[in-house]
DNA sequence: GCCGTTTTCGGCCCGACTGTTTTCAGTCG
C-alpha cells in the first residue's frame, strides 16, 4: 500500500465520522495524519517493518494499531465497520472539488445515489434535471456551481500526480516572470511545498509584497490559464493549462512577513508554532501576531522578526515539517544547511564518448562539460559514464576501459591548454549492480578508473532481504566502490524503489567510508530526503551529484542541496563540498 | 485520536470564502 493510498484511506474514516457525528478532534486527528503521510517522502510501509509507526507526526497508538492490521492482514476491522456505517456512494463524490463529506452525504441520501460507480454521473443527471436547487441548504447556484465542478473532474483536471520540484519550479518562474512584467512587485517569493522545497509539488503558491495589490492581481489573470478558481482582494487562483493550480497571495509589506511564514507552512509546523505562540499569549494569523490579552495586532516585514517575537530564531523553510526544528530552534541547534555555493565538483557526469553502454549515454562532449564546470567554478569534475556491456570477455572490457581513460586524459590535456583554466578530472564510472550484487565491471577493469559509482539499474522488485543482500555484497565488491549511486532507484511519479534494509545498509556504507549520492535529477532526487536525515544521524557522509547526460543537466545540481538541506545536512556532511585535495584523497584511498 | 521542558488528562490553530441564510454551516488551505 503506497503513502497516498493510506493517505486516502484515513481520510475517507474522518469523512465517514464527520457523517457520523463523531468528536470533532477525532476528525482532525485522522485528517492530520492523513496530510503528515502525504507529506512523508518515505513509505509508511517502512516505518512499520521498523516497528516506528507512531515516529509519524500525528499518527498515535490507535492509528498505528490499526495501520499494523492493514499490513497485516490487508484491512483494519474497525475502518471496514467505519465506512460500512455510510453509504459508499459518498466516497466518490469526494474527489469533486466544492463536496465534502456533509453535502455529499445529503445529496446520497435525498437523491438516493445508490451506486458508487455511477454516482457522479448520476449526481450530473439529478443537477441537470433541477433536482438540487430545491433540496434544503441547496439553491439554484449551488446546483450550477457542482455541474462546472463535475465538468472540471471530468476533464481530469483534479490534480492527483503531484510534479517533481524542478518542473514545478519552472511552472512557477514563468508565472513570476510574467507578474513581474505589470510591475508595483515589491518582492516576490514562492510559498508552500514549492519553498520548503519537497521532492513533488502539487499547486503553485506565490506571494507577491506591493503597494498596488489591484494591479498585481490584474496582471496575474492575464497569465495563460483554462478558468480563474477563486478571485478575491487579498489573491487569486488560477487552473492553467497543465491542470495545475497556480495560487497568488498579494500583502503590503509591513505584513508581508507573517502572510510568506504562514502560507509557506508546513501545515504542521504552523499548528506547532501556533502552540508555542499561544502559550506565550499570542495568537499567530496570515497578518501577523495578536495579544490574546489586549487583542491587538502587530505586524512583521520579515519572517526573521515574526519567529523572533516568538523566541525562536530564524527557521530555513526546508526544516519546517515539525520534525523536531522547533525545539532544536529553542536550544539554539539548528543545524547550519549546506548551501549551493558549497559544493566544488560533480562526480556523476555522463559524456558522450561512447564505449558501448546498455545504458544510455551523454550528450555533449569532454571538453563541452568541461568548460561548464569551469563555468559553475567548480574545482573537479567525475567522469561517470555507464560500464560497457557485461556480456563481453573480461578482457574485453577492461581494454575498452583502458582505451577511455586514455581518451579522457588526452581530452583534458588538449581543454586545459586551449581554454587556459584549471578543473581537475575524475575518471570514474558508474557501475551496474546486477541482481545477485556482482559488479558490471571485472576486478582487472578497474585499473582504468580513479573511482566506481554502483547503481541499481534493474530487478526493482526484489524483495527486501535480497535487495539488502545484493547491496551489501556489492558494497564489499571492490575497493574502488566510492559511491552507492541513485540508493533507492525511484523514479518520481513511476517508479516505487528498491526495497532495502537501509539501516543495514547504512552501517555498511559507514564502515567502509563509502557515500551515499544524492542524485539531482528531476525525477530521482534520490536519496529522499527523510533517508538523507537518518544517514546524517547516523554520521554518514553523502555526495550530491546531478546525474547530468547533457551539460545544462549540471545546472541542477542546486535541487540535490535541496535534498540535502531537507535532510539537516551540513556542509561537513557532503564530501563534495571538500577542496579538490581532500577530495581528491577521500576519494583514491593509497 | 493525538500529545506533553508545568500535563498520562484535558486540552486541541486560524481564517477566508461561498451560498444560503437573518446568524450560520460547509469547505478549503
Amino acid at each position: 500500500m503506497t503513502n497516498p493510498e493510506i493517505a486516502e484511506l484515513l481520510r475517507k474514516v474522518a469523512a465517514a465520522y464527520l457523517v457520523l457525528g463523531e468528536n470533532r478532534f477525532r476528525i482532525i486527528a485522522y485528517e492530520r495524519a492523513a496530510d503528515s503521510i502525504e507529506h512523508l517522502t518515505s513509505e509508511v510501509k517502512d516505518y512499520w517493518d521498523d516497528h516506528k509507526l507512531e515516529d509519524i507526526p500525528g499518527v498515535g497508538g490507535g492509528i498505528a494499531s490499526n495501520l499494523d492490521e492493514l499490513f497485516r492482514f490487508g484491512k483494519s476491522k474497525h475502518w471496514e465497520t467505519v465506512f460500512a456505517s455510510v453509504p459508499q456512494a459518498i466516497f466518490p463524490l469526494l474527489r469533486v472539488p466544492g463536496l465534502g463529506p456533509k453535502k455529499a452525504f445529503t445529496l446520497v441520501t435525498t437523491l438516493k445515489l445508490n451506486d458508487a460507480k455511477t454516482v457522479i454521473a448520476d449526481l450530473e443527471k439529478a443537477a441537470k434535471a433541477g433536482k438540487i436547487a430545491p433540496m434544503e441548504g441547496f439553491g439554484e447556484k449551488s446546483q450550477s456551481v457542482i455541474l462546472e465542478a463535475i465538468a472540471i473532474y471530468k476533464r481530469g483536471a483534479i490534480k492527483e500526480n503531484r510534479m517533481p520540484l524542478p518542473y514545478a519550479d519552472e511552472v512557477a518562474r514563468e508565472v513570476i516572470l510574467h507578474i513581474q512584467k505589470g510591475g508595483s512587485v515589491e518582492r516576490v517569493d514562492v510559498l508552500g511545498s514549492l519553498r520548503r522545497q519537497v521532492s513533488t509539488i502539487g499547486d503553485i503558491d506565490i506571494a507577491v509584497s506591493t503597494r498596488k495589490p489591484e494591479a498585481v492581481l490584474k496582471q496575474f489573470l492575464t497569465f495563460p490559464h483554462q478558468k480563474v478558481i477563486d478571485h478575491g482582494p487579498r489573491g487569486a487562483t488560477l487552473l492553467l493549462s497543465n491542470g495545475r493550480q497556480a495560487d497568488l497571495r498579494v500583502q503590503t509589506p509591513e505584513a508581508y512577513g507573517a502572510m510568506l511564514q504562514y502560507f509557506t507552512g508546513s501545515k504542521n509546523h504552523n499548528i506547532a508554532l501556533r502552540s508555542l505562540a499561544l502559550e506565550q499569549g499570542m495568537s499567530l494569523n496570515e497578518y501577523g501576531i495578536k495579544s490574546v490579552k489586549s487583542g491587538k495586532m502587530k505586524q512583521y516585514s520579515s519572517e526573521e522578526g515574526l519567529y523572533k517575537a516568538i523566541g525562536l530564531p530564524y527557521i530555513p523553510p526546508e526544516l519546517r515539517e515539525d520534525k523536531g526544528e522547533i525545539a532544536a530552534a529553542q536550544k539554539h541547534t539548528l543545524p547550519a544547511l549546506v548551501e549551493p555555493r558549497d559544493i566544488r565538483g560533480d562526480l556523476h557526469v555522463h559524456s558522450s564518448y561512447d564505449l558501448h553502454s546498455s545504458h544510455d549515454v551523454g550528450k555533449n562532449s569532454i571538453h563541452e562539460l568541461f568548460t561548464k564546470a569551469a563555468d559553475l567554478g567548480y574545482e573537479y569534475i567525475g567522469f561517470s559514464d555507464h560500464n560497457p556491456r557485461a556480456n563481453q570477455s573480461e578482457g574485453a572490457i577492461t581494454d575498452i576501459m583502458k582505451r577511455r581513460q586514455a581518451a579522457y586524459v588526452r581530452q583534458y590535456a588538449s581543454w586545459k591548454h586551449k581554454d587556459k583554466k584549471n578543473v581537475h578530472m575524475f575518471v570514474m564510472c558508474e557501475v551496474d549492480i546486477l541482481p545477485d550484487g556482482t559488479l558490471a565491471l571485472p576486478d582487472t577493469a578497474m585499473e582504468h578508473v580513479d573511482g566506481v559509482i554502483i547503481s541499481i539499474h534493474s530487478a526493482f522488485t526484489q524483495p527486501k532481504n535480497q535487495v539488502t543482500e545484493r547491496l551489501i555484497k556489492a558494497l564489499h565488491a571492490h575497493p574502488k566502490v566510492r559511491i552507492l549511486g541513485h540508493p533507492t532507484g525511484r523514479l518520481l511519479g513511476s517508479r516505487e524503489g528498491v526495497d532495502a534494509d537501509w539501516e543495514t545498509v547504512f552501517d555498511v556504507i559507514k564502515k567502509r567510508d563509502i557515500v551515499l549520492e544524492i542524485n539531482a535529477f528531476p525525477e530521482r532526487l534520490d536519496l529522499p530526503d527523510i533517508l538523507v536525515y537518518d544517514a546524517v544521524q547516523s554520521g554518514l557522509r553523502l555526495i550530491i551529484d546531478t546525474d547530468a547526460h547533457a551539460s545544462e543537466h549540471m545546472d541542477l545540481m542546486r535541487y540535490g542541496v535541496s535534498v540535502a538541506r531537507r535532510g539537516w545536512a551540513t556542509k561537513r556532511d557532503i564530501v563534495n563540498a571538500l577542496g579538490y585535495t581532500d577530495f581528491k584523497s577521500w576519494l583514491i584511498r593509497e
